[in-house]
DNA sequence: CAAATAGTGTCTTTGAGACACTATTGA
DNA sequence: TCAATAGTGTCTCAAAGACACTATTTG
């Protein structure tokens, strides 16, 4: 620190989302078109400035996600990613972006806000491959964010996020199956569900009506982690960098 | 968003440190004593604002940490943390802390910086009991930055900062059971160590004299993570929270 | 009864923990 | 040769993967 009086350079803050979501058996991640400039008519994460220097940044990532998808908050996942704040992301002012990661359930087809902004689903690979390519350094937070949600999957009882309850143990199958883009074996999966205490709990409720044998329904446990944990084989598709900071 | 002409709210943001080492055998954190409100004279993380908004944060970060331990930077672990910014964090003004985890091998004695503050490394558990306590929300930070560096020592190599090269085995063990406080088995320790490629690669040109057989001596190998990972004992002392955002 | 989906049991291999001895140096 | 520290090998058990069959429903 230095002598006082001197006074700190203040920073803009904004809240940005990575909002992942299961669509036709695809991992998805909400993108909107900007409507002004920095990057005018690109795709970009949703989010915004906070409020008002009273709201709290959480809060602010709520009612972002809120606005986006006119979503029953408290049943969606929301946490910290990281920040991002290189001094040139933003072409105009220094921006600092703390990044959270949300999952939602499948949501009703239409997606568009409650903003006048087109919003989409996009498979994460489209952009995860550079084939679409997004505004700032949103490429990097959807990397991160994807990279989180795969790795809370094997520690903690996330996957059950993206359903809507109940669910059926096949449902959270298709859920690992999907976001870590590989193939699970039935019988091992369910004992691995079972093993892990508190994962779920069966709800002898109703039974969803399917042609076949219905399936045990169950809700969200009472565990938010999981031991033991569910590995992710390690039959990844490309090694990753290794450098650390 | 809004209509545009609405000015955003801009915040102070400070880098803030939670820097670990091992010293007498136990894992410290550096605390420095406040000499200004709010908090004045009270213990707190060592941090402060950027310096100017050209500033990078992980430059920032570096340079704190540079004022504190007057250390050869390049050869410690810096990663940011996470982002606390409750609008209740500081009394006086909306300031946001991006804490950073830094992790450096043990210094010769005088700690003091080139600050004229008092600093001083402090058991991390007086801190976590709350026999100390600190400013700010930075015992939370310090909670979190212990279970990051715990976390870490199963998946990544950061281990080997915590020592100075070159490092013998029994020496890396030592980083593990000091962290953890647990007591390891040293001959399974010696078999995972060797399972983890590219964790350590010897170094065949000095030895240490000591009493004993002289260790055969170590370098930090090209890998950043472990495979396979060297597993936690599941005997921690307590429980923790179940909560998730 | 056939098709479709749900659910379970076993074998085998691999990795982790418990455990005891040999090796090399200095005093 | 003793004390002190370094380093290794084996056995056992538990978890993980591969794998095939039974169960319950609808058309």
């Amino acid at each position: 620190m230095q002598a006082e009086a001197w006074t700190p350079p203040p920073v803009l803050l904004t809240v940005d989302l990575v909002v992942l979501t299961l669509r036709k058996g695809r991992l998805c991640v909400l993108l909107v078109e900007r409507a002004e400039d920095p990057f005018s008519g690109m795709q970009a994460l949703p989010g915004g400035f906070l409020n008002n220097d009273r709201e709290e940044i959480l809060d602010g990532a709520r009612r972002e996600l809120q606005e986006e998808t006119a979503l029953d908050i408290g049943r969606v996942h929301l946490e910290q990613l990281a920040i991002y704040g290189a001094v040139d992301r933003d072409p105009r002012d220094r921006v600092v972006s703390v990044a959270h990661l949300a999952i939602v359930p499948d949501l009703p087809e239409p997606v568009a806000g409650t903003d006048a902004k087109a919003a989409a689903w996009v498979p994460v690979e489209e952009v995860l491959s550079g084939e679409i390519d997004l505004a700032f350094d949103h490429h990097r937070i959807v990397t991160d964010g994807v990279e989180r949600a795969r790795s809370r999957l094997e520690f903690t009882a996330l996957a059950t996020a993206f359903c809507t309850e109940p669910f059926t143990i096949a449902e959270l199958q298709h859920v690992y199956e999907t976001v870590w883009d590989t193939e699970l074996d039935t019988r091992n999966f369910y004992r691995k569900v079972r093993a892990a205490t508190g994962f779920v709990v069966p709800d002898d409720a109703g039974s969803k009506s399917t042609r076949g044998r219905p399936a045990q329904l169950y809700r969200v446990g009472p565990s938010s982690t999981l031991a033991p944990p569910l590995t992710r084989p390690p039959s990844s598709e490309k090694p990753m960098r290794e450098g650390s900071a």
